[in-house]
RNA sequence: GGCCCCGUAGCUCAGUGGAUAGAGCGACGGACUUCGAAUCCGUGUGCGGAGGUUCGAUCCCUCCCGGGGCCA
């Protein structure tokens, strides 16, 4: 736990008072204290004591802590916590004084990792699907950065292999005034690309930067994979292998693969090295470029590429931890009631271009990282679309800009020091005690890869803000200088709860 | 057939061992002489089912039912 997290410190100054390690969580019920600990619950059977019992004598020890206003025991053996005003007073200047960086990890051992996304292939323009990606690999990487490790951003793509040859005969068919081939890619884009003579595929590219930049996905490195093909014959002999039928098995089903899979076919199917054998080099890769660790971000439909990651990383003897393969489920969208069809091959799918066209780049950016990656999004259009209150995206800004406005309007110097309110209202309470979770929210974010609990906590800021806002002015207020400071530090964490899902903070709206 | 994800309010979803399970949308009613009403306040219904582990399960385990996906 990072020092300056007042919460952290809190419950090591209790446990040290206490003789054990404790936890404190913010109970449901405000009725149940400022925060409160089941450290009794825990100890209980260890101490070979009743859990009342041993929460009658946590109370008793936590009263001698200054911080402590005074303990009540309740349920099962809880031990609820009330705090005094000096010392959420103190809380806050500590989050202050740590200003954007409020909750900012400061990890013992800083990993370089690299956060590999998106990556589709570039026969078509970035798709809604493919931005989920984005949105998510990108949140995930935002975090890990919070957390301060070094990130960097890599898009991976094939630049040889059948697809790309179908891509390329489409468009020449169109140049030829005819129709593409019947697998082949159609649709307008194909239509723009055939109207000149340059390569598709560089400009195809060139298209996909772009948008993902709008997106506000911005990639270090480019990776392509016909540059590691060559590697191919480097690479076999540090592999186990074995021929079978003229192709080139990999023995994976050994490292905890589901099977062998084949890296270079038998001659009669053309001899060729498969993507697998790709894989293999790619991973290979990103492991000498020195990376603690390498993020793959995919489609739901590649779990089964999980295994087979952790028997090449074996294989080649690797740690597989070094390995992490991040998965996200499908993404349709609805309007007017209706499902859109998200049909890549019938050209009815949605590109991402189009889709902030249609909700702008704020709620393009929410809506896709808004869920958790396992859940499938539903996202509904005409509500992403929709510039107003019903939009908890523009709920979270306006309470950004609504601070900003007071902080236009004071003047330079608050009309008194940081004197708190006497004693401090509850809306004061309950936001001090909001942003103290910060820390604890985008840690566990991090951790679990899952950024979704970061524009769900910013909702809840922005409510205990708005609230507060309602029933107490801070301009020309008695506590006028801790308020302005109360209100920045909000500012400053729903910033940073947007930044981290590339969602931006207006001043005004 | 094997594997992966999901099943929580009418709808879309938060909530990965704690007390009386939350938010947005949809519905209804109320609040602006004061820092931005894109705001606030009020009104309702729910953890797919059956066992198990635990002091305690929406959460962990097993089975069943239902939806989606991947592979064969």
């Amino acid at each position: 736990m990072p020092a300056a997290d007042p919460v952290a410190r809190l419950a090591a100054e209790l446990g040290e008072a206490v003789g054990a390690r404790l936890e404190l969580e913010r109970p449901s019920d405000a009725a149940h204290g400022d925060y409160a600990t089941n450290a009794a619950l825990r100890l209980a059977p260890e101490r070979r004591q009743t859990p009342r019992e041993l929460a009658e004598e946590i109370a008793a020890e936590a009263t001698t802590v200054p911080a402590v206003e005074r303990t009540e025991i309740a349920g099962p053996g809880f031990v609820n916590l009330w705090l005094t005003d000096a010392w959420l007073a103190d809380a806050l200047d500590a989050i202050v004084e740590r200003g954007r960086d409020f909750g900012a990890g400061e990890p013992e051992r800083p990993e370089r990792i690299q956060v590999e996304m998106v990556s589709a292939n570039p026969t078509g323009p970035i798709t809604v699907a493919a931005a989920r990606n984005g949105a998510y690999g990108d949140s995930v990487a935002r975090l890990l950065e919070f957390a301060g490790h070094q990130v960097e951003r890599e898009y991976y793509y094939n630049d040889s292999g059948t697809q790309m040859e179908k891509f390329r005969t489409s468009v020449e068919a169109r140049r030829r005034g005819e129709e593409p081939p019947e697998d082949g890619y159609r649709g307008e884009y194909v239509d723009a690309l055939a109207a000149s003579d340059e390569d598709p595929v560089p400009r195809m590219l060139e298209q996909i930067e772009q948008t993902l930049d709008r997106f506000r996905v911005h990639f270090d490195t480019w990776t392509l994979q016909s540059r590691l093909e060559s590697r191919l014959d480097e690479f076999l002999p540090r592999l186990d292998t074995y021929e079978k039928d003229g192709a080139v098995w990999a023995r994976s089903s050994k490292y905890g693969d589901d099977d062998d899979r084949v890296l270079v076919r038998s001659p009669e199917r053309g001899g060729g090295p498969t993507y697998r054998a790709a894989d293999v080099l790619y991973l290979a890769d990103k492991l000498e470029r020195g990376f603690d660790r390498a993020i793959y971000v995919l489609g739901a439909d590649h779990h089964g590429t999980r295994n087979w990651y952790a028997a090449v990383a074996r294989m080649l003897g690797y740690d597989p931890d070094r390995i992490e393969v991040l998965l996200y489920q499908l993404v349709h969208l609805t309007s007017g009631g209706q499902q859109r069809k998200m049909s890549k091959r019938r050209g009815d799918v949605v590109f991402l271009d189009e889709f902030m066209d249609e909700v702008g780049v704020d709620a393009a950016r929410w809506y896709l990282v808004n869920r958790g990656p396992d859940q499938t999004i539903e996202i509904d259009v005409d509500l992403a679309a929709e510039r107003s209150q019903k939009n908890p995206v523009y709920y979270v800004q306006y309470a950004h800009a609504r601070i900003a406005g007071i902080l236009r309007n004071a003047a330079a110097e608050p009309s008194n020091a940081l004197t708190p309110s006497q004693p401090l209202e509850p809306e004061e309470r309950e936001l001090i005690k909001r942003l103290l979770e910060f820390p604890v929210v985008v840690a566990e974010a991090t951790e679990r890869r899952g950024p979704q609990a970061v524009p769900v906590y910013a909702i809840r800021v922005s409510d205990d803000f708005h609230r507060f806002y309602h029933e107490h002015r801070v301009l020309g207020s008695d506590a006028e200088g801790f308020r302005l400071a109360l209100v920045r530090a909000v500012q400053n964490v729903i910033a940073r709860s947007l930044d981290l899902v590339g969602v931006e903070a207006p001043d005004r709206m």
